[in-house]
DNA sequence: GTAGTCATGTAAGAGGTTACATGATTAG
DNA sequence: CTAATCATGTAACCTCTTACATGACTAC
């Protein structure tokens, strides 16, 4: 259901195209939520059929059209409504966690290259999600400025913290990641080193 | 596939029933995977098609009988093996920060109430998983008892280890969300406060 | 006896992945 | 003309969720 109300809350920016919502969610940093092409195109359609958006058919070039959808009223109330239910927390499932409960079972080598490429993989990622949190404070993000263009100017502080909050807590957990990495890379040397 | 997995590892701690292995996914504390009864019961079977374990039947009382399923040769070689593979990191895909990115839309009060509730969540998470990771460390820990009995003494050090890092982890992950839930509280009480 | 636990399953459906398939438009 | 991008889809498959279904065993 979240790609649902993940599609309904970027068209409340503006109309798109499923092609532009695909690229926005398979751009790694773009979002909080990703989902392949084959994802996006059945959803707008079982969306518009629920009457939650509507298409606009656009030309484009001489021969071509595409969809641009927007968000009906219906649309915005589910999704008002979608943000207000409480939901209880996800199931724990990270792979990654599970494996390193048996990583003893691999040579230490091996153990050390996971968590090297844990280790580098969330550095980047920390700095990604920081610099998104920085352009939404900073107002630089595009979709946020066509955003507060039909936004009334009092909501404004609002819009902007509640996004930039969701990106530090992506960041503060990216960091998370790369801290534990580098304890489990102290653990692997101390393992190895001789007793003494 | 973790599933797969996740069963092979506990069950190289000693044979288990389906209901055991169940129990102990169900539990939120028990592991760091999770799964319903309806997915571990299938799963067994195609593991016990594919070769990777193989059931006793064990008599229990007069009539009734159950499945006690042990890891084979063929079962440890694909864990070893899937512990070894590098694996990417997964597609991000949170629905609590993605409902924090439109929190401006819900009455405010809404919005604290989410992260209240998000606060004493990932506060008692972090504490069970906080003792999870000292019952692995002081070895109180019943699974791992028994795993050490037919663990080498050697690798011993190593076993516990890494599965006090696992869960060490999970803790850190609940306190960045408690801390992150703090900051949201913060901002909107800020919010609220009369502009000054 | 009866409630709680032990024990094993099935079925329908939602959500997600990977791969395939096609064609127009635009920038160089 | 050619490569990259824009654009829209389908199909097979796997994973996970929710709900249903059944019955034996054990402690009270």
């Amino acid at each position: 259901m979240a790609l649902r109300y993940a599609i309904l809350g970027i068209l409340t920016a503006r109309p798109m195209s499923g092609y532009e919502i695909a690229k926005y969610f398979e751009d790694p940093m773009g979002f909080v939520w990703s989902a392949p092409q084959s994802q996006i195109y059945p959803e707008l359609h079982r969306m518009e059929k629920d009457g939650l958006i509507e298409a606009e058919v656009v030309k484009r070039g001489s021969r071509a059209t595409k969809r641009r959808y927007s968000v009906t009223g219906s649309g915005e109330d589910a999704l008002r409504r979608w943000l207000a239910d409480p939901a209880p927390a996800p199931p724990e499932r990270d792979a990654f966690r599970l494996r390193t409960v048996y990583m003893d079972m691999v040579p230490i080598d091996v153990a050390r290259k996971h968590f090297e490429v844990h280790l580098e993989y969330y550095e980047r990622r920390a700095e990604q999600w920081r610099e998104r949190a920085a352009s939404f404070r900073e107002r630089r993000s595009e979709l946020l400025i066509e955003r507060l263009r039909h936004t009334p100017a009092d909501r404004h502080t609002a819009v902007v913290a509640f996004k930039a909050l969701a990106f530090d807590g992506q960041a503060a957990r990216a960091d998370v990641e790369v801290a534990w990495a580098r304890e489990a890379l102290a653990l692997i040397d101390e393992l190895e080193a001789p007793a003494g």
